[in-house]
DNA sequence: GTCAGTGCAAAAGTTTTGCATACAG
DNA sequence: CTGTATGCAAAACTTTTGCACTGAC
């Protein structure tokens, strides 16, 4: 199993490696964004993530227009994933953990990550039979949680 | 089969219900607007459906805080939908058609809309075992269609 | 040294709000 | 009449752009 989640170490090579392909610099900003990233668990706005930084690196000042700019650059390159949630806007997560998708209480937001292999099958032969080549899906169930159905 | 569409005079019976039930008015507005919902096809974005609300109707003036006034109270209704296209930004649709899921061409923009009796079975059952109370599901495979596959 | 990257601030775009007026019930 | 709904314009947000300066290569 595992189909491995890359660690930082690796992840920032791969970093360098699209700058590099692309005649593009490594720079302070983009690693220290790129490190937040792979740190977060949650899914964060772009807003948010400018916050995270500015935290937690106070000594190197991120401006918000570097923040879109290199969430542009790493969702190009699949090294994030922007997910919309509906009334809470766009949102990114980090794109290199085992694939998963979610399942969202419309009460309190709580987000339950899910596979489940009869689903990403389907999907593949669905694709197949549109003769649609299939880069990647988005699912999310939306529903009341079993703790908010209590509290009805 | 045939979960039945709703017709137009049905979906206006259920709008003025609705209003009827939490004490708010029937307007013109909210009657043109759910006109041209009803008729739209496509995916609609809120200006988007403001330019066609004033060009079908141009005897009465309705403002872009109408349109998203109303699409609130719809979406709240489950009357329409939001759905979320990526790099395209929030887009609502009709939301009362019979189910489908989208298949999205992240090239063109081609949207092909399937049903998959499997996948819908195996949410239920995924929902079920998290004591999940599901009110609905957003499933997108997105990916290159035949025609932009050719043309690489 | 050169040219892409950055912060900042301005601009553009999107959604929400406040308010005086209109109008449904 | 009463109170919700509306249009308009202003405000609040969100995202993108222009520009002079910085810094990676």
């Amino acid at each position: 199993m595992s189909s491995s989640i890359p660690g930082y170490e690796e992840l920032l090579d791969r970093l360098k490696q699209v700058l590099r392909r692309n005649g593009l610099k490594h720079t302070v900003q983009r690693e220290l964004i790129l490190r937040v990233i792979y740190d977060c668990d949650e899914h964060f706005s772009p807003e948010e993530l400018h916050q995270k930084v500015q935290h937690r690196f106070p000594d190197t000042r991120v401006g918000i227009a570097t923040i879109y700019r290199t969430l542009s650059l790493l969702e190009s390159e699949k090294m994030v994933t922007s997910v919309s949630f509906g009334v809470n806007g766009k949102k990114y997560e980090f794109g290199m953990k085992h694939h998963h998708d979610h399942m969202i209480c419309d009460h309190c937001g709580l987000m339950i990550e899910f596979v489940d292999n009869t689903i990403e099958t389907r999907q593949s032969a669905i694709a197949q039979e549109h003769r649609f080549e299939i880069t990647g899906h988005i699912m999310q169930i939306h529903g009341v949680c079993h703790d908010c159905q209590q509290k009805d």
